[in-house]
DNA sequence: AGTGATTTAATCGTGCACGATTTAAATATT
DNA sequence: AATATTTAAATCGTGCACGATTAAATCACT
């Protein structure tokens, strides 16, 4: 095994964990998602919903850190799976408006058991868990140059 | 804004935190990648290859916890880009070695400056950074229920 | 009023991720 | 030896992510 370049070693590299942990826990909520037909990005998506109803795209989008190249789609499919409604501002007919359906709304508390769910799967300290999240939060904040 | 189901506030979701860091630092990494004409699943790839050469699919995916079916057409293009070679065992043709070519070793010393590159973009002391990583490779293993 | 800049969503193209299936080769079992 | 099972990679289809561009509406400014 060469080691000239240590720094190269992917087991030395926080964002690998960082990207493997991120897909490890998304496979994790599949098997409840699926019961709903939801995606892990649409129950972001519903979720920013939940807290405030009748956002607009750029607000979800600016919530979730994504832009309208994934949120329309993403949205489309919601609209389709009749979970949400979209409509044009008629004040600036630019925005659009995101509304949950009575079928989106009544989603929420169907929903509420998945995250201590997710916490049943995890052996890990609640304590750690939210040592973790704060690091995290931390990581999103610290990057010198802003975008 | 509601708070019926205050387990629902995504700001209280370590699961969106993950995600939406892991996307960030990938977004770090863009533009230093894109001067070697790189993704980070590539790069990633890539460490792994220069840690230990030709490797089999099945153990760059073991590695790097990726499946032939997103593997085989990420190897497709670093091979369309001469970085490595794919090349049937011999001795048991289902398997497939994946070898380094020369302009793919030599990226090798010139990648090496991207970690502290990436360092230095980062405001967390080395320490936290460490801590960071060392709560997410537990996540990883932690789960009750293996895979 | 007219023109240029800005804003918001949508569109387009590429490259992951991943469940499910397929194909071919190797191994195990009868 | 013939058949069943297992294994490894590839293939297929869907849904993100995201850079880049487009289209339309609004705003700013002369």
């Amino acid at each position: 095994m060469s080691d000239k370049h240590p720094e190269l070693n992917l087991d030395n590299q926080l964002c690998f964990s960082l990207y493997a942990a991120s897909r490890h826990i998304t496979r994790l909520y599949q098997p409840m998602l699926k019961q709903h037909n939801l995606t892990y990005p649409q129950y972001i998506v519903l979720l920013i919903l939940w807290q405030k109803e009748g956002m607009l795209v750029k607000d979800i989008g600016e919530r979730a850190q994504l832009k309208s190249n994934t949120l329309t789609p993403l949205l489309k499919r919601l609209e389709q799976n009749g979970l949400v409604t979209r409509q044009r501002d008629s004040e600036d007919e630019r925005q659009c408006y995101v509304y949950l359906t009575e079928q989106g709304k009544s989603l929420e508390s169907v929903c509420a058991c998945i995250p201590s769910q997710m916490l049943k799967q995890t052996e890990m300290p609640v304590e750690k868990l939210i040592e973790l999240k704060q690091l995290l939060d931390q990581l999103m904040v610290t990057e010198v140059h802003g975008k």
